[in-house]
Formats: structure tokens, sequence, C-alpha cells
RNA sequence: GCGGGCGUAGCUUAAUGGUAAAGCACCAGCCUUCCAAGCUGGCUAUGCGGGUUCGAUUCCCGCCGCCCGCUCCA
């Protein structure tokens, strides 16, 4: 059982391992930024590889995209990112209680996600009504703290003729604005989707809580395009091959959900959405979000067929976002750039867009605490990481019995043989037993030992990680055998 | 950002207004033929800056960072 009950653990486990260190610790550290060591860097990898693997090359229907991170402004204008993603914040001065100014009520009102950060501001001068939603007193707030969402930067090296831009906020925009571009230089159809893994970067009201919410995170999103009438199906398709997917890598049953968001919930574009959470092992609020899987309708296109339209604007206002407005929907916009053409059928409409989105970061980390594992061996407490053979950092150790005899040279050519199948760690220090106990710490499925024995009949020991049981392998055939083991 | 807690070696902990201790880990060597054996030696710490003081890791202040809550969300 494994016993790691508070987030203290992880962040000491992460470290120790060489999984996750803090950024630029030896300069006292910088907040909510995390760098990943040799083993997680090896298991981040793999799960975006898995993740890949599964979302893109296992199907006929997906293709991949890797977008700059940088994008033209007017993205996030149409996107709605630019002005309706600022959030204004007020804390009661009675009880200290903090509640976003759109939330606040003074008498039943309807919930919006998101509002325009003018109509917010209206609203923000009027909270002498307004109602704590936590201690109830009416009127006493500070003022609203506005917060920017978005990173901005500079693009060109001449101060004089730079240019602000953003760092796109989420991977999912590029791919709105890439999909004339995949339609036309592939052959894909509707239904079919564009998957593209990325960086992206939000000024979070808060971070805290280790890498669940850091401003700089990696996501995998996934915008898959399909007719109207039939989003509810894929809507319910890949909720189902998301949640696999975890249980597939190996993440307990009894750790994972799905949470259904309320209908007020939902942002107002979206028709569904829906959660999947993993249990961490810790305090309170232990359910975290890994991924939401979103019914966006075709919200997100017909905005950027808008934003096409603004263009113009764009220019005559020398690149003022907030001095231009969203160019009114064309009234046969379903006919618009970007629409799709069934020539089957032929119809044309703008496709509606399920989309899944991960977090590359938090998956990580789940796949990390649940495998995390403590058990009693003669007296002893063994730890271990339980990965599925897919995302462990290293594949395969090998190991000379003892430094002598000839068995370290032996051993060192199987290491370099297997090497060019699977990551393979060679080891020949110390006694054998505690090699298997480090390789145990760092979730090695096989360690492969070369004996005596070996020197007579070729053959080698091949232990397994959970059951700590070894057979004896032919030298001959120990790729094919670790290869199938494996599943690589 | 507000409130609360915290910051000693790679990790877990100890101690002190006067030379900072231990276990584990790590490195070198000896010994070792399969589940954290043993022996010898070695490396490594008071987050950063200021103040009080003869002297601060200890007391005070500021900053940075982490954890919990509010909030948010991939």
């Amino acid at each position: 059982m494994a016993r790691i009950t508070k987030l203290e653990d992880i962040v000491s486990l992460c470290k120790r391992r060489g999984f996750i260190y803090q950024s630029s610790e030896i300069y006292g550290g910088l907040a909510s930024c995390y760098d990943y060591g040799p083993l997680g860097v090896e298991l981040k990898r793999n799960v975006r590889d898995a993740w890949w693997k599964r979302v893109v090359r296992m199907r006929d229907d997906v293709v991949g995209l890797d977008c700059s991170i940088l994008m033209h402004p007017l993205v996030w204008k149409a996107s709605g990112h630019a002005d309706k993603f600022a959030d204004l914040v007020t804390v009661c001065k009675k009880c200290n209680t903090r509640t976003r100014v759109d939330h606040l009520t003074d008498h039943a009102e309807e919930h919006t996600e998101h509002v325009a950060i003018e109509t917010a501001m209206t609203d923000a001068k009027n909270l002498d009504k307004k109602v704590c939603p936590a201690c109830r007193t009416v009127g006493r707030f500070t003022e609203p703290m506005a917060f920017k969402l978005m990173f901005e930067t500079q693009m060109g090296a001449n101060v004089d003729d730079t240019m602000t831009l953003f760092l796109r906020p989420e991977t999912a925009q590029g791919i709105f604005a890439n999909f004339r571009n995949v339609l036309d230089s592939t052959r894909v159809k509707v239904p079919f989707g564009i998957a593209q893994i990325g960086k992206a970067f939000r000024n979070e009201v808060t971070t805290k809580a280790f890498i669940f919410r850091t401003r700089e995170f990696e996501q995998a999103e996934l915008e898959f395009f399909c007719e109207p009438g039939t989003d509810e199906e894929w809507y319910e398709h890949w909720k189902q091959a998301r949640f696999d997917w975890y249980l597939d890598l190996g993440v307990k049953k009894e750790n994972l959900r799905f949470r259904d968001h309320d209908p007020d919930e939902l942002a107002h574009y979206a028709k569904a959405c829906v959660d999947i959470e993993y249990k961490f092992p810790f305090g309170s609020g232990d359910w975290q979000e890994l991924e939401g899987i979103a019914n966006r309708t075709d919200f997100d296109l017909r905005q950027h067929q808008r934003g096409m339209r603004t263009l113009n604007s764009w220019y005559e206002t020398k690149g003022d976002l907030g001095s231009i407005e969203l160019k009114e929907e064309a009234e046969d916009y379903h006919k618009g750039p970007l629409s799709f053409f069934d020539e089957q059928a032929r119809k044309r409409y703008i496709p509606y867009v399920i989309e899944p989105s991960a977090g590359i970061d938090r998956s990580t980390l789940a796949f990390l605490v649940d495998a995390y594992d403590e058990e009693e061996v003669r007296g002893e407490t063994r730890n271990l990481l339980r990965f599925h053979p897919e995302l462990a950092p290293v594949k395969v150790a090998v190991f000379p019995l003892v430094k002598k005899d000839g068995l370290p040279e032996i051993a060192r050519n199987i290491s370099d043989d297997l090497k060019r199948h699977f990551t393979c760690f060679y080891d020949q220090k110390g006694a054998v037993c505690r090699r298997y106990r480090r390789q145990d710490e760092a979730g090695t499925p096989f360690c492969i030992t070369v004996d005596g024995q070996t020197k007579d009949d070729n053959t080698v020991t091949v232990r397994d990680r959970d059951s700590m049981e070894q057979i004896r392998v032919g030298a001959d055939g120990l790729k094919a055998y670790l290869l199938e083991k494996l599943g690589v």
C-alpha cells in the first residue's frame, strides 16, 4: 500500500528520484515553474508519446499538427481570450473571502463564465448591493482587481518597431487557424480530427499546488470535426476513448472518474463538457481534473470567420486590439472560408467540434503517484513504482552479478545491443540486490543479470519488478522476449 | 492578492545566542554468486538580504519559495 498522504510527500518523492525539481532552485526558485529531471523527462515524454500514438497514429481519422506558440493577435480577439478572459476579483472585507465579481449576486442572477471587461468594470462599480457568498455581508468589498490572463511579449528587435504578441493560452486555436490548411493539403474528410501537443501559458489568479496549476504548462489537445447532428455521438465516443486511455496505461480504476459539468457551469459556447478526474491521495479536494472533454459546437470556426473579416480594422487601428470590434457574422456564414463541403451529400456546413483537452503535466504526475507503492519484503520496506511498461522511464537494467570473471564485458555487450530498442541502464556497482531495489524505485520493469552460468550456457536471468521472480532466458532470444513482455 | 503554517546536507530529522548532530542516500576502496549484508575512508546544510548583539542558524524586519484555504482550471 502506498503511504503518500500529503502533497509534500509527492514533492519530496519527485525531487529525490529526479523526476521534478523546482525551477531556478539555486536562485531561490521561481514561483509556479518546475523542471523535469532525468527520470521525469523520460516519463513525461512517454506520456506524450502514448497520447500521440493512441490519438493520432492508431487512428485513420486524426492527423497531427505542431503550431508556433506565437500567433497573430487577431486569433485571440476572435477566440475571445483578448477581451473576455479578464476576470475581476474582489475580496470581502468582513470574512476575507475572495470572489469573482461576476459571481457576486444581489438577487437570483444568471451565471456567466466570462464577461466582457467593460461590463465587468461597470458592474464592479456597483458592489454596494452585492452579497458576499461566504458570509452574506452586503457591500463590503475591496476594489476589484483585474488580471491579464495572457502573457504578453514583444516581437521585433528594433525597439521602435515592435509588436505586442501573446503566448498562446491554449493550443486549440492554432488548430482552428489551420483547419483550412489541413483540409486543403491532405485528403481528410469530416469526420476527422487534428491533434497537437505543446506548451500553453496562462496567468492564473493563483497557482500553487505543485504542478497541478502552473502558469506554463503542456497540453495535449484534439479538435475533432464532425457534422452537426453527429456531435453527441462523437462526444460519447471520445469521452469513453479518453477514459480508457488512462485505464489502459495502468491507472487504478477506483482513482478515476467522470465529472459532468452542470449546465450553468458550461462556457457559453459549449454544449456539453465532462472532466476526467484523478483522486490524488492527499488532503481535501483530492479529486483533480486531468482532462476536459467539451462539445464546442461550431463556435470557434465561426468566430475565426469573423476574425478574418476584421483584418482591415486591424490595419486601420495599427493593431490596437482594444479599440477594434470583431466584425459581425456574415449571413451566409455556413458557406464561409472555414466551412466544409461534403461532396457525397452535396452540402456545406461549419463542422461541430469535440475537444478532448488533456494536461500532460497533470497526467504525468497522476501516473507517477498512481504507480507509487511500498511493500514489506523480509521485514524491509520495498519502495517501487509500478509503471506500465510503456510509461516506465527505463525499460531494462543490465547487471553483471559481480564485477569480475569477465561478467561486466558480457553484460555491457547485452546492454549495448538492447539500447537500440528501448531505454536501457547498465550498472555494475555494489551488491546486486541493492541494484535491483534501485531500479524498483525508478520503476524499471525488468532487470537482466549476467552470472557464472551465462558463460556455460549463454542464458541470463530476467527479474520481474512486480513479482521479483526470476527466470532464465537464452541471451539470443532475450531481445524478442523483452519486446514481447514490454509490448513495445 | 488575503489569511494560516513552513524553510537546517540529495532526502528524513536533531540541536543551539558561543566549534551545527545523526540515519538514509551518494562517491572511492575492500569483501561479495541473486533481493537494501559488512568494513574503511570521503563529499554535502542553517533560502536570500538587512537589523539587534562582542557573537545570530536561533531574536526582529524585508524579500524569495513551498504547503493549506479562498479563487481558478489543462
